[in-house]
DNA sequence: AGGCGGTGAGTAACCAGTTTCTAACACCGC
DNA sequence: GCGGTGTTAGAAACTGGTTACTCACCGCCT
């Protein structure tokens, strides 16, 4: 599959060879300390310090001097020294279940944008949705961090209850917990499906199949019991998943319910879904309407181009950073916020036949 | 757009309220540290250092006796303290010019799972396809992890080469830089074209239009060299961008060139041109040709799916592990690996007509 | 002239671990 | 019974910064 043309040094299993720039306690290189610095400027390292952090009561003269010693040094702080003296890191993190999701790529750019613009570093964690594991990892990530965004779909209310201090501060994406006091952001699946289904009934289709995700997942929970509870709905709910290859596989599975009009768990199954009907001749929106979820960047280059609700994804990132900021200054930070969708109505989605 | 329903908390400017734990400096709330477990265990500090760390010369009753306190104190060893104590971070770091480019999303997956699996923390950086921002952020990532993974297609060689020794140990992927110590991962632009133009010359196309990437891009520049070298081509060169609109925007331009087969710069055009071209109904591939470059999970999902060259995005991000991993243990980490794409043939080409 | 307030810089005590060095002790052979 | 050896665990010295406290010095006011 892939031939390394130039490649060759391969595993020495264990190169005890001498030249490990002696091996004598941590040594990052020759890098020059404070100490150097304030042995090379004639003064305390306390004095260093303070011209680094910007202190004004130094002279300014001495200051300049500082300046000049830490320059010709190529002196830089280190990072974990700063870090134990301060007790704070410079550092936020960020856990999800899948980095392949385009969702929760959308929060990571977000938060990544803005962590980036407030000079903080960005740590990140994936849990392969596995709900245990997203916990562990969560509480790995905050003790290296100053606080934490975690989208976790899966994990129990109760366990997220229970770890709430420990994890503190922190944010909730994609996701709302009763009970707990940290800040969440959501999407409304209720309104969202409320828009989906009145556009549907309204052209006319009555007979609804449901593309399910991932059984487990609070989103769909939420979005399957929306549809449940929209009247005089004929329903059939299919196992599908959250992936293209899922909704493709379901193709078959939605011309034999018979339905007339096929709900996406997201844009993904429904664009899956919608080369799948095509490859069985089945005409969108002619025979079947399609609708996804999410409005993922792709949603409008699908043939047709996908009806589906739009949720300002990035927007949860930089909204994620703006509520961990305020808690982190130990202000409010707010409560549970519901992004309200907005449906778009595309080519995947048309009046119903007869 | 957006309707925040139970939102309430804004901005309290400063809040000088005098619930904030005490204000006596750098104090993680009331955790225990080695100290504490130290004394409940009735041992000595470094003597629970060794327990935690599984030192063989403790007295397994003593070692019990240690483990039971920590336990149940909760304990947890201060992160910061022991970076500085070690001289290592336990994180890697990865800077990237876009997330929002599958290419890097994908390294970015294939590292987060490899390092997760190593218990390594994955800091990222984004630099919003500015090389000298780029550069910078990776010198500052690099100082807060133990080694760097770079992606940075546009930074010059010669700024790369003088920073390599800040930068060390770090592996350099999508990007090749000639007297670079540094192991690089890259793609066979030029053969992956090869592959391309061999395909399409096959079908009998000899008019040929390039849809260009950024310029400064490293990758399009080896692409567009490719081509060139090419014989009995026709090559028309229309600058277009990385993205799905870029693309869609491109289709005119493509149907003036009069060319008979499209060749994007990557995925995201070609599928942007394929639903360009369908809405100024040309037919693909009966009038022109399309064709890709990475594969992104949607190209097989376009209409027509999208013929394009398949390189092994996420093994890139599993092999920047690899390597990275081998060079902090001082061993070689090899040198540079191209790696060898692979035509997928699919729907968007055909033969040329007349 | 003496007391006083303010300022600039140094001393030393932190932060929370790891690790070297050393001392105490048990066991062994002579 | 004594010296040699090996194992444990503690004391103390690191890692490289920050900062509370202290003190010397200067000008000002009475």
């Amino acid at each position: 599959m892939r031939a390394s043309a130039e490649d060759d040094g391969q595993d020495h299993a264990a190169p005890p060879s001498g030249g490990r720039t002696g091996r004598r306690g941590p040594r990052p290189a020759g890098s020059v300390t404070i100490s150097g610095v304030a042995a090379a400027a004639g003064v305390s390292r306390a004095t260093v310090s303070r011209v680094m952090n910007g202190s004004t009561s130094v002279h300014p003269e001495l200051a300049a001097r500082v300046r000049a010693a830490a320059e010709r040094l190529d002196y830089a702080p280190s990072v974990a020294a700063r870090r134990l003296a301060l007790g704070r890191t410079g550092t936020i993190a960020l856990v999800v279940p899948d980095l392949a999701n385009p969702l929760f790529q959308s929060v990571l750019r977000g938060l990544s944008q803005a962590a980036g613009k407030a000079g903080r570093q960005l740590l990140v964690a994936e849990s392969n949705e596995d709900p245990e594991e997203e916990v562990v990892l969560a509480i790995e990530a905050r003790r290296n961090s100053d606080g934490l965004v975690l989208a976790s779909p899966r994990a129990p209310d109760e366990r997220l209850r229970a770890l709430s201090d420990r994890l503190a501060p922190f944010v909730l994406v994609y996701r709302q917990v009763p009970g707990l006091e940290a800040p969440s952001l959501s999407i409304d699946n209720a309104a969202a499906i409320g828009e989906i289904v009145a556009h549907l009934t309204g052209s006319g289709h009555r007979r609804l199949a449901y593309l399910a995700g991932p059984p487990g997942s609070a989103g769909n929970a939420e979005r399957l019991a929306a549809l449940r509870a929209a009247p005089g709905l004929d329903l059939t709910v299919l196992p599908c998943g959250s992936m293209f290859d899922d909704g493709y596989a379901a193709a078959g599975a939605v011309v034999r319910s018979g339905a007339s009009a096929v709900v996406g768990f997201n844009d993904m199954v429904a664009s899956g879904v919608l080369t799948g009907l095509r490859e069985l001749e089945v005409e969108v929106p002619g025979d079947v309407s399609v609708t996804g979820f999410d409005d993922i960047p792709f949603a409008r280059y699908t043939t047709p181009p996908l009806t589906t609700v739009s949720i300002p994804k990035s927007e949860l990132g930089a909204q994620a950073w703006e509520r961990l900021w305020a808690l982190m200054n130990g202000e409010s930070g707010g409560y549970n916020v519901r992004f309200q969708p907005r449906l778009l109505v595309r080519g995947s989605t048309g009046p119903a036949r007869s």
